[in-house]
DNA sequence: CGCAAATGCATGTTGTAACATATAAAGTTC
DNA sequence: GAACTTTATATGTTACAACATGCATTTGCG
């Protein structure tokens, strides 16, 4: 559906409508994500984690910072986010040896077991663009790079 | 910059790349676009509402429902920010005479001057997809309309 | 070394999104 | 017109984002 019928509002010109699109677009996705995660405990963000925890576990251990450089969200409350996982028996966290003011932040058996059942996540995560085909994947991307710069 | 560049992540593939592009990407407008409006003392939900408000002015009063149906986020709990902007002399409130159930909600003389003095947001907007072309930006609304069937 | 600045993380506070539920009025059915 | 359903809005609750601040540790520099 075109956003104009969607919001039914007006917009000042096509740039304002693409403006408010990549929003209400955003939005929707977020959402159908947001429900699939749901289903297995996990928020967006603590999802995020635990996939880069993964990703980087054969490099050794991860810092709070580490983490916090790697999220959709910069201002990502990770410290919270990492407490919220250790709750739930997903991650562990120790001193840091080296640096005392560091946490060493590690995935566990029981964190990379969730995420291995949560494959589901990530095959429907890879259909949500599946009206769009290779080549506007690749021209939304080129865009969406141009956009912040 | 790119986006593998920014997140320090790697994707599974260039859709997935292209869902992460789209958050990343909606973020960062969404937090231009927030500082903007914090300067004002609104808040993005609020903005829009006043924008409705506004722009359906002539066709009378709107009502809860009628917000709502026009918000980017339809779970927008409009009750409440309708408080805020009543609390803040932006909008008035009153019963509907046919139908009791709906208050009729109207922008104030106070709401519109804040929207004029407000104009910089608007300019601001249409600069945020500056680096896109026009034809970009109509090739944007196709895909983004596409993604939403 | 001794001290100021920077860094890494934690925590307190405020506002708001998300969700469920409540309340009241209007519409519908018989 | 009584009973039920639907609609319009309000409210209660929980979790989290945003922002500021605090605290401990490390770093840099005279």
């Amino acid at each position: 559906m075109k956003i104009e019928d969607e919001l039914k509002g007006r917009f000042r010109n096509e740039r304002h409508k693409a403006l408010i699109n990549l929003f209400f677009t955003e939005k929707q996705l977020t959402y159908s994500m947001m429900q699939l995660l749901k289903k297995h405990g996990l928020t967006e963000p603590q999802y995020n984690i635990l996939r880069v925890l993964r990703g980087f576990r054969s490099q050794g251990t991860s810092s709070i910072g580490f983490l916090k450089e790697r999220m959709l969200d910069r201002s990502s409350d990770v410290s919270r986010l990492v407490d919220k996982l250790y709750d739930k028996g997903l991650v562990d966290r120790k001193e840091n040896e080296t640096d005392r003011r560091q946490k060493d932040v590690e995935i566990t058996e029981k964190g990379l077991q969730l995420l291995t059942n949560m494959d589901d996540c990530e095959l429907k995560a890879d259909t949500l663009l599946q009206n769009l085909s290779d080549d506007e994947v690749n021209e939304l991307n080129r865009l969406l790079d141009k956009i912040r710069n």
